[in-house]
DNA sequence: GCGGTAAATGGTACCGTTATCATGGTAACG
DNA sequence: CGTTACCATGATAACGGTACCATTTACCGC
């Protein structure tokens, strides 16, 4: 392997000038500095980023720890993330943790080996604990989508108590009284923000919040059948049903197409988060939408502040955007028109 | 920040014995292993990666090159690389070339700075050229999706074809004779194979081929709606059309709506790639599926066989896996039945 | 002509691991 | 009891950059 010292003796010159023009640094004679390129050109000399990381401690990487990649949600903070690195020079990996405590656990501790400069997760748990080598470790941490206790770090998320009222009182002016409720795994911050939406609009308009009705499911497709075939032998029957993400929304419409019931006729179905491309094709789930693409790059944006100023320990910030209710077909129009 | 040595003084031992700890290599007292061990604890020791590999010279991470992770296709790839990487401890960096050249040239030197032991490529042109420098400097290339010219590594890729003649079949089955065709980027295998199957299929059935009814587009979304404004103007107008990728057939679909056509009443479609979230949703458009996953693993396993055993000069292989015809709603039925 | 300053260049050591080879100790063996 | 063999452990020197400081040269103003 090439290293500076071969190209520094083509050239005819110390080392260390070799990294100067590497790295455009100044205080080079512009035509020492031909001489260098030419020589670097003619070896295909390659600089090790590990060696230089491991001199000046600094790896230009920084983590995006989230759920899944396969969700367009994800997917969109993913590329917005790296697209806001990329402009100042900065590097992603990604890490999916499936909502997995243990493989995030994994996850910190192999990008803690390998010294990234920062950290944006989406924490699968409340607790700070799994977080806290990072604060030992002195590694600046965005925190996106949910909220973690005992953690000081800035924070990017929606309103999702908003959201959920907003799409739960949407239901309710449509007539519906029976709402069911999938709600996210418990002790994430989302879930519980969405189920107490859920609630303050069900109070708001004096109906009671009916247990029976409300499952908790882990935010992925998988679960849903078991989940709607339990509401649909509640009675009297749920009229609509409120599914916390994009993904067990999707798995809830299976469910049911499955069980003979349709869409809104039959069951009116909400959710949380959209995607985007299935409504490009056909626009049909009424949903509550997150600037994805803006949780990912102010995220970025505040992480990389942090990284590259000294302003390591200023207060942390916490971000809360704005949702989109997105009224689609899902929902049909007032109950008592629909009814067949 | 704590060191080998550090620990290794805390333990009143030698450096390369912590050293061996760590790596779990034998030749450690198993009372000399819980010393260390106890004392890695106690300072919360986390050992270098950078330093490890600049000294053995391997990083555990091999890169992925793809287009665009917010297209399904290429998320369902990433996500499969990732799953089948981590299990052999390999992690992923992720790169997103958005189909230019440029951007791909950029991101392997960095890929080469960064001495990632392999790579995963979806390369933006045939032309071999970009790729070079991994061949010079010898790292272990797997090639998805496309075929490159001059270049020699493993392959692994659909074959589109034969899934574009059996799109365009569908079609002339229907009963369409003129079907407009929205292919790809130029100098790309993918673009250049779904052409050759269309055009073999309308032969077969004596058509000929129209080049007014054929565009070049760019696997995005974006340049859907002037091709689609062009096609509706040539006369014969055509009564279908085949977008080659499933973003251009979400462009072209939501051009047509605006243009007030409906799918598949006044024009069908079919494209290259499912959408498999919108088509949980709503099972619309008639396309041609690639098997992404399995893409992903095989091409992750030949790449970590190539890199882990000495067989890294043994004959590069193709793997060409077979796509699935998918017929949904967007071509309707028989072209003189559907007449308004 | 001299001190002062800035630009260009280089020497040396070190970042944190581990490859390589060496060493001491102990058990096994004939 | 000497020899072999193996186990546990360590000393040393790299891996490929660059931080830090020193040196040389040229030029400036007085």
């Amino acid at each position: 392997m090439v290293t500076v010292r071969d190209v520094a003796k083509l050239a005819g010159v110390a080392p260390i000038t070799v990294s100067r023009v590497v790295n455009n640094a100044p205080g080079v004679n512009p035509l020492t500095r031909t001489r260098v390129s030419k020589a670097i050109a003619e070896l295909h000399y390659v600089p090790n980023a590990m060696a230089k990381s491991l001199r000046s401690s600094k790896t230009h990487t920084i983590a995006l720890v989230l759920t899944d990649v396969t969700n367009p949600f994800w997917t969109t903070i993913a590329r917005s993330v790296e697209d806001t690195a990329a402009q100042k020079d900065y590097h992603v990996i990604l890490c999916n943790t499936d909502e997995n405590p243990e493989k995030e656990a994994n996850y910190i501790n192999i990008l803690l080996q390998r010294r990234v400069d920062g950290i944006i997760i989406a924490p699968t748990t409340d607790n700070g604990s799994v977080l806290l080598p990072l604060k030992r470790h002195n590694i600046p941490c965005v925190v996106i989508d949910r909220e973690v206790h005992g953690f000081k770090a800035d924070v990017v998320r929606s309103d999702g108590e908003q959201g959920a009222r907003r799409l739960t009182e949407h239901l309710i002016q449509l007539g519906h009284r029976r709402i069911a409720m999938i709600s996210g795994p418990a002790h994430i911050s989302t879930a519980e923000e969405r189920l107490t939406g859920y609630c303050q609009a069900l109070q708001n308009h004096d109906i009671p919040v009916d247990k029976s009705l409300i499952k908790q499911g882990n935010y992925k497709e998988g679960s849903s059948f078991q989940f709607v075939r339990e509401l649909l032998s509640v009675t009297p029957r749920p009229t609509a049903i409120f599914a916390t993400n994009n993904f067990m929304g999707v798995g809830v419409l299976r469910a049911l197409r499955e069980a003979g019931l349709r869409v809104p006729e039959d069951m009116a179905l909400v959710c949380f988060d959209d995607i985007p491309q299935a409504s490009a094709i056909y626009p049909f789930l009424t949903v509550c939408a997150q600037d994805a693409s803006k949780i990912g790059a102010v995220a970025a944006e505040l992480l990389l502040k942090r990284i590259t100023t000294q302003a390591r320990r200023r207060k942390f910030r916490e971000i809360v955007l704005d949702t989109e209710l997105i009224i689609r077909k899902s929902c049909g129009q007032e109950l008592g028109k629909c009814a067949a």
